[in-house]
DNA sequence: AATGAATGAGTTTTCATTCAT
DNA sequence: TATGAATGAAAACTCATTCAT
């Protein structure tokens, strides 16, 4: 599961005395800040000021380096669809057999959204205003995830070996998975308050993790 | 399935002289509007201002019926519960087979939420700060959904009459029902761009419903 | 020669103590100090900030009464157009003998000048930028000068009367009249610093007035 | 006529490895790029990025070979000054008859102002200011006219020939000549709005051109 | 109840200028 | 000489809220 984001700007190795000028870092650490920001109070909450500030910068250096405030947005949406592209592309979902397969997908789906409870926050806003940045990114475009076709091929096999049941959408499925557990991590808040039951510990977790992959498991059983 | 949100604001009875002052419509006025405006943009996003024009008041109003834009904010989310609570009231599960109990309770949830799309909108915002109006509401608190407590009788009922398998969690049933077509719909426009496919048609959405609707039925099996 | 720019905006008579609240008066106050401030600085050096502070007001009134700055500045050009306008109505030069309604145009045209010296700083910031705004307006299109027609009316009966020579065109005529001030009053300090002269005392100035007078006079003889 | 300002940044001359650095040039092209920002949008409006940018070259280099904008803004109106200078120093009037000599000096002012509308632009920001940089500038002091006196001398040896009537200042006939032409210029956008007629055509300079002439000979005979 | 004026504290963005390489 | 990063002050404009009528 990738952690880059928390990750500091690299140093250059061999520079003696840490340095004042590092255009690469500075630009890091304004889109970090910037995810934080985003994710704390939305494109209309984040503040400019507090992006720089906690970036540890000069404000004009957003608009120096992004341009203005809604790049900056769209730089940090195209970073954590970057991500998940990425932990995608780890799953090597190919070689194993199909309920191992769909098992290890709902898994990593539920365990990225734990990991980056932004990216929900993020993308509700961005959904909010009808995917305004994502449509006009040409490299978000590009990174078209590959599991839809994949989960297609492994629901395929499932059927001929007689592991899932026939007439199960990929495109569907794949929605499915990711708002079982988009939904539970996305409304946790009104949820407990609503319910009376603290669902954001490990043990809710854990027991909703598992009722994710039950129910899923069990829907394409033949 | 309550409209009333969609209605035009009461009309001046059969008074002879247009009636100036009414305080009930005027009231309802500003709330309609604020649950566009908030709907539309969000908390931070939306405009007091935006709001008094649509209601076609004067902006101190708002003051004046509410206390303050946080106030009306949470005036629109007991609106929106105190909704949702009243469909499910007219649903009368009770009566029903096991079976056909629980596929209402989906497609009443997946109708209502086309329905009111707003819904989505505002309970993401109310996430996003950790449902701090809802915690506050004591007549949120009040409406405590009965349908956990009906979802786990159906369940059981259908586990003595060997409809569904045990062993499955309502409070997590109702979580799942409801996030399958929340996600849905609350991502429909990042969900259409990144798979290049308008899953905002009629078409789609009925696929949606039907994938919903199968998907739960077929992991209760037993 | 009117003055009205200069006058307090007046007082309601029956009001005892002085109103805290005149929408009449305070946006009269800001296109005041506006006019000032865009005279001493141009549109583009005019600070919002200090039009606000002359005028004694809150600046956000500035975009309440005119929307933003450059709604501001159009309404002072507005405002300084319809002087000139008013002031040319009060010439009455129909009844005089040509050579007196010419020397009256000439005299009042230049005091008008000596008078308003910010009209020629505004004009002049105008016509940098394509005089954009005066284009633009509906109001200074609608008070075309009468001027143009009655100089050639002037001209025509003075040449009857054989007072003035033909072939002297009236558009022209009228712009050489306004020039022959303007480039004088526009120009001082830098012609000043090139002479080596204060052309600002009253001295050059009645100097220049009976030249310009001369010049055209002169030049009008048959 | 002297067009310095139009031309190109001198070419690199014959060296075989492309000059990456020639001070010269670069001042050069600086000065061109401000002069066309000054004029289109004066000392205030103008941007010192916007001038590094229509100059090719890092903002830095500004502060580098100029000071600061205002230094840059005094250099500029030194090269104009200078050019109208050197235009006059061509006219060579002191052997022409009397009226040929005034005539000249008249349509030379025209169309060097034609020629040059930058000029009457970089002024009028330079008056409105109270000449603040012709007056601190000894280089632009060094220039001062020699063409007053020589008005003078024309004059007098016209008034001696009996070509023209006396009493004519020689001050206020240059800055007439000066203004005819300068206003018309200076105003074309509002008085072509105002009158309705585009001034901006050559055939509306043509018949401009004529009637300055044409008035102040006119005004000059005996 | 209802209106519109008025306010003060922000909010994004701009800009001349300086620093480091 | 030349570049691009970085800065701080200020610019226009916004916005929730209160005041006066």
């Amino acid at each position: 599961m990738s952690t880059v984001w928390l990750e500091m700007p690299k140093q250059r190795p061999t520079a003696a005395k840490p340095q004042r000028r590092d255009p690469v870092a500075t630009r890091q650490k304004l889109l970090t800040a910037a995810r934080r920001e985003f994710a704390k109070s939305g494109l209309a909450g984040a503040r400019v000021d507090e992006i720089a500030a906690r970036a540890g910068v000069n404000k004009q250096l957003v608009y120096h380096y992004f341009g203005d405030k809604d790049a900056l947005y769209l730089a940090v949406l195209e970073w954590v669809y970057e991500e998940i592209r990425a932990q995608e592309r780890t799953l090597n979902l190919e070689g194993l057999p199909p309920e191992q397969a769909i098992r290890k997908l709902i898994e990593s789906s539920f365990d990225h959204l734990a990991l980056h409870p932004d990216f929900i926050v993020l993308l509700n806003d961005e959904n909010r205003n009808g995917a305004r940045h994502v449509r006009a990114s040409l490299r978000i475009e590009d990174m078209h995830s590959p599991l839809v076709s994949m989960v297609s091929k492994i629901l395929k096999q499932g059927v001929r070996t007689g592991t899932f049941r026939s007439g199960v959408d990929p495109v569907h499925l794949y929605i499915s998975i990711a708002g079982l557990s988009y939904f539970f991590f996305s409304n946790t808040p009104t949820l407990s308050a609503i319910f009376g039951k603290d669902l954001s510990s490990p043990t809710a977790r854990r027991a909703r993790r598992k009722h994710v992959v039950d129910l899923v498991m069990q829907a394409l059983r033949p």
